[in-house]
Parts: structure tokens; C-alpha cells; sequence
DNA sequence: ATGAAAGCGCTAACAG
DNA sequence: CTGTTAGCGCTTTCAT
């Protein structure tokens, strides 16, 4: 309100940006304030395109919030992941923990440590955000049992992953129910050689459609469809990383379930906010997406109703 | 030497581990030392594998030399790169810069800000690892033209990439040198659907071999071949997102040239480091290595004898 | 309302 | 060689 402060603030500010730019020092501030800005975030596998697009949205939404992000690869590894965990506690204000391969005892030891958001994993006694792994399972099998297929099969993954133990329970009580045979193959290491192979296992159980535990495999399975003749080739058009993949036999070629794993990422951070204030948080599921791609170019589409 | 600061330092030790691990304040010691043990990596696109590969490199380096890294994604956008530059340079020690997007000029001011490695960038004043994109182009023609391809497509990259500037360059005056003849198609952005595109485009020039800006337009341009029954289904084997791919229409139906990214990634970490150090840093050149895959399954040659 | 001063926890320089 | 002390640059509290 006082005119005069905004003058002198007006006139500071100049001054500031004026005499090259004043930047104040992080170190000194971190140490009077016990916050440093800086959040740090955790995958298993910096390479794998899923993380790689969960950390784009954390360190979008960090900035926005004046933050930077610190990342670390566990690779797969929980002794490296406790070990950076650790290491990175004393280096920012709170972590992102992205498919933590911990056991769920270690993780609600963590409230302790450091302020701890755990990504794709949920009951560790920590915020959480998921993406709804059973929920995209679940409109996939429909999908394919709306489509007419009567018999699939979904292609595993590790076994230790927590989505995949989601999707493996969801997929076979929502066929359960729908009447569906379906047949479970793996665990496979997630590569597109992993679905090359699949495909040929999965053709020999008569099965008309295939869930992949993900994309990566997913483009396995078409790849080695088309290249039996199985697949039309025409409707091929996978341009996306996403979560959960479904390769189907026949027109639309490619159909998945896309998580928006920016999106979640984005929601880590507030959730870390929100804990950093003491403000109580909740755990946020997001929900997943199917997106059905056909000749005539790929469109998103409501699931279809559930036959039930 | 002295037994007992063993015995003194062992007692200290001692009490450290078992008082609950005592953690120094990384802030405090930041102020004390001005050194924050945090380096900083940009990237234009954090879901990019290619620069994916880096980061795990980056980090791995880093983590060994007891540092944390952090990262941001500049979105290909060079006004964020310039305001991460700024917002980063006070919260760490040093930045590697990946195929910045900033012009020569505004690369070679960044010396006074902070310490800085450029990756991918060459001659900007500032201490580079770069991958030898030239080599792994000459390479590519070499080959193509050993196996005795007469007409070459070279699938082009964005023009503002310094990669794929370079590869052209190398790939005209190679061609030109060994007799072969080279039409260049695009600028593309290096998707899989502009690989399908300009898979196309190739075949009608009625060129015997294809060389692609990277992997992922690759991974298009043999699809389309494999639909069009081009190439032989048999002998597609992609398995990695290397740097410069080349796709050949017979066997072996796809060669790669590989760059070791992470060990890129790396070389940065050691140069920046001897940079803090006040040591003198020599650019860092990383060959590139080509990738026969056969039916046979994969393996790693020599290059071809140039047939100069 | 504005200004002075006391730390935050560490390191490095110095005195004993 | 060990022990003490003066800051590092900021925030926050307390006088004025």
C-alpha cells in the first residue's frame, strides 16, 4: 500500500537487475531456511522411456515451483536404491520414488529418513500417486472381449514389478467374469525381443489377441506378427511409449492403454509440496486412457461398455 | 602411520555408524566450501533414449565422484536452455550442456557464468565431448559402398542439429570420393512415421541403400521396407537407439552405427571435474562403432577397408 | 516501520 | 599435531 515502499522496492529491484543480475546465493539460503529447493527423484531405469517421461513431468512441474530435480538411476538394484536414497536425503527437501523395488517394509521405514512420494506402488504408508494399472488392464480386456476375441493371452512381466502383479490379477478376474479364456505366458524381461517371442508362444495357444505387459513389448509382438502375415501391416502405427500395450490380431492393429505419466509425475511433486507444508496429502490415482489406432489414423476413444 | 590416530580415527568411525550415521549438512558445507557437489545436465528432451543414455552416464560418473546430478529439459526451446543455464549455475557446481540449442556467440559468453562442458557441440571456447559423427557417417558410406551399393539415400535430421550438419558434410564428400552417388532427402524431424515417409521417397530415387539421421527414423524406414516386401523380414533385428542408423535393403537388413553414450556421458563428468579442478581440459572425441546385424545374429565388425 | 545482530553447521586458517 | 575461532551469505528475530 505505501507509495514510498514501492518506490525504494521499485528502486532496489533496478538497482538489482541493473548491476548484473544478483543471484542469491542457495548454499547460504539452505542453511538458514533448512530447505534447499532442490527435489530428488529415482527411477530403476533412466533409459526406459516411461521413467524418462515421468521425470520430464516432475521436473516441469519442480521448475514451475522454483525447483530442480535431482535424478538418480537405481538400476533395478535395491541396495544402490537404499544406498541413493541415503546419499540424495541430505541434497534436497524430499524424493520421488518411481517403481520403488524395495519391500514394503523398507519403504514405510522412509517417512523417517526424508520426506518420501512413492510413484507406482501403493498401502507403503506414504503419499502416493498411481496409474491405475488394474483400471487400464480392466478396459483392455474389454475392449478385446467387446471386439469379439474369446481367447487372449497377456504377456508378463517381471515379477517383481508391483504394476505388473495389478494388471496380472485385474486381467484374469475381469476375463473371469466376461467369460474369456485367458492365458498367462512369462515372466519376460520387458524388451521387444521379449515380444518377438511372445508372439510366436502366444499365436501357438490359438489365442485371437494379446495383452503385452508394455509397449516396448508390444512392438515385439507386432513386429513379429506382421512378419508372419498375421497382422495387417497397413494398420501398424505405433508412435507412443505408453503403459500398458494390447496388440491385437486383426484391424486395429495396435490398441493401448496410455497412463499419462507426465501428468503423474506433475502430481508427485504437489503431493511433495503439500507434505514439505504439512498439509495433509492424498494419494492420487490417475486414470489411464485407451487409445485404439486404426487405418484411418489414431483416435481416443471412450472404452467400451463393459459386456456385462 | 600412527596407531593411534587409527585407533582415535576406528573409535570416531565407530561413533559416527553407530550414533544413527551422523550426515554432515551438505548446505552448511556448500557455504563453507562454495563446492555443492551437485552437476547439472541439459537436455532438449529428457524422453529423448538417445540423450536418456547420457543422463544414466552422467549420473553414474557423477555419483562416483560423490556428486548428485541434476537435471532439466529445455523442450528443443533455447530461451528455457538460457533460463535453466541461469536458474542451475547457483545450485551446482557445473553444467553439461547436450546439443545445446544456443548460438556459437551465446556459447562461448557462458564461460564467465559457470563452469561448462558442451556434449555434442564442437569449437564454442568451451572444453566438448563429442561423438564423432563425422566418423561414424564415413563409416556408413564405406561400408554401403564395400558391399557395393552405387546409389545412397541419406534420410536428413532437423537442420538446426550440429550432428546432423556434420554427418551430411561427411556423407556428400565420402560419396564423392568413393565414386557413389548420394541424393539427400528431407530435412525430417526424426520420427518413425518420417522414416516410413522417407522410406518411400528413397525407393523411388531408386537408391540400393538408405542411411537415416538416427535410429528411430530407422526403425520406420524398415518397417516400411518390410511391408512393402523390400527387405527381408527375416533379418530385422532392432534392438537398440543408437545414434546414426542405416538401413540396407538386402542382408544384412540393418547396420548401426553405435556411439557410446553413456561412456559420452562420462567423459563429461571427468571433464567438468578437471575443469573445477583448475586442471586443463582436452576435448574428448568418442569413435563411433559399426554394428553388422546378420541373420546369424549380431555382430560387431571392423570397418570395412575404405576402397579408396 | 526500519535496522542491527544472532545464528544455521560447516571448513579453513590460525594459535597453542 | 591438536584445539580454537572466524567467517561463508542468508533468514529471522529482536530492538529501536
Amino acid at each position: 500500500m505505501p507509495e514510498l515502499v514501492n518506490r525504494q522496492t521499485l528502486k532496489r529491484v533496478r538497482e538489482t537487475a541493473e548491476r548484473l543480475g544478483y543471484q542469491p546465493n542457495r548454499a547460504a539460503r539452505a542453511l538458514a531456511t533448512g530447505r534447499t529447493e532442490n527435489i530428488g527423484i529415482i527411477v530403476p531405469d533412466l533409459a526406459n522411456p516411461f521413467f524418462a517421461e515421468i521425470i520430464k513431468g516432475v521436473q516441469g512441474r519442480a521448475r514451475e515451483s522454483g525447483s530442480v530435480t535431482c535424478v538418480a538411476d537405481s538400476e533395478e538394484d535395491p541396495d544402490t536404491e537404499r544406498a541413493l536414497i541415503t546419499e540424495m536425503s541430505k541434497r534436497v527437501d524430499g524424493i520421488i520414488l518411481c517403481s520403488s523395488r524395495l519391500t514394503t517394509n523398507e519403504l514405510r521405514g522412509l517417512g523417517e529418513v526424508t520426506q518420501v512420494v512413492v510413484l507406482n506402488r501403493e498401502n507403503v504408508g506414504l503419499p502416493s500417486v498411481t496409474m491405475d494399472a488394474a483400471g487400464g488392464a480392466q478396459q483392455a480386456v474389454e475392449h478385446l472381449a467387446a471386439l469379439g476375441h474369446r481367447r487372449l493371452v497377456y504377456l508378463g512381466g517381471p515379477s517383481v514389478s508391483w504394476s505388473n502383479r495389478e494388471r496380472r490379477r485385474t486381467i484374469r478376474s475381469c476375463a473371469t467374469r466376461l467369460g474369456t479364456e485367458i492365458a498367462e505366458l512369462g515372466p519376460f524381461v520387458p524388451s521387444f525381443e521379449a515380444g518377438v517371442q511372445g508372439a510366436d508362444l502366444a499365436v501357438a495357444t490359438g489365442a485371437s489377441a494379446i495383452i503385452a505387459f508394455n509397449d516396448v513389448m508390444a512392438l515385439g509382438v507386432l513386429s513379429r506378427l506382421v512378419t508372419r502375415g498375421i497382422a495387417v501391416p497397413e494398420e501398424v502405427n505405433i508412435v507412443g511409449f505408453d503403459d500398458i500395450a494390447m496388440a491385437v490380431m486383426t484391424t486395429p492393429a495396435l490398441t493401448t492403454v496410455a497412463v499419462p505419466k507426465a501428468e503423474a509425475g506433475r502430481a508427485a511433486v504437489d503431493l511433495l509440496i503439500a507434505a514439505l507444508l504439512g498439509q495433509p496429502v492424498a494419494n492420487r490415482k490417475m486414470a489411464g486412457q485407451l487409445i485404439v489406432r486404426g487405418s484411418t489414423g489414431a483416435y481416443r476413444g471412450p472404452a467400451p461398455a463393459a459386456a456385462k
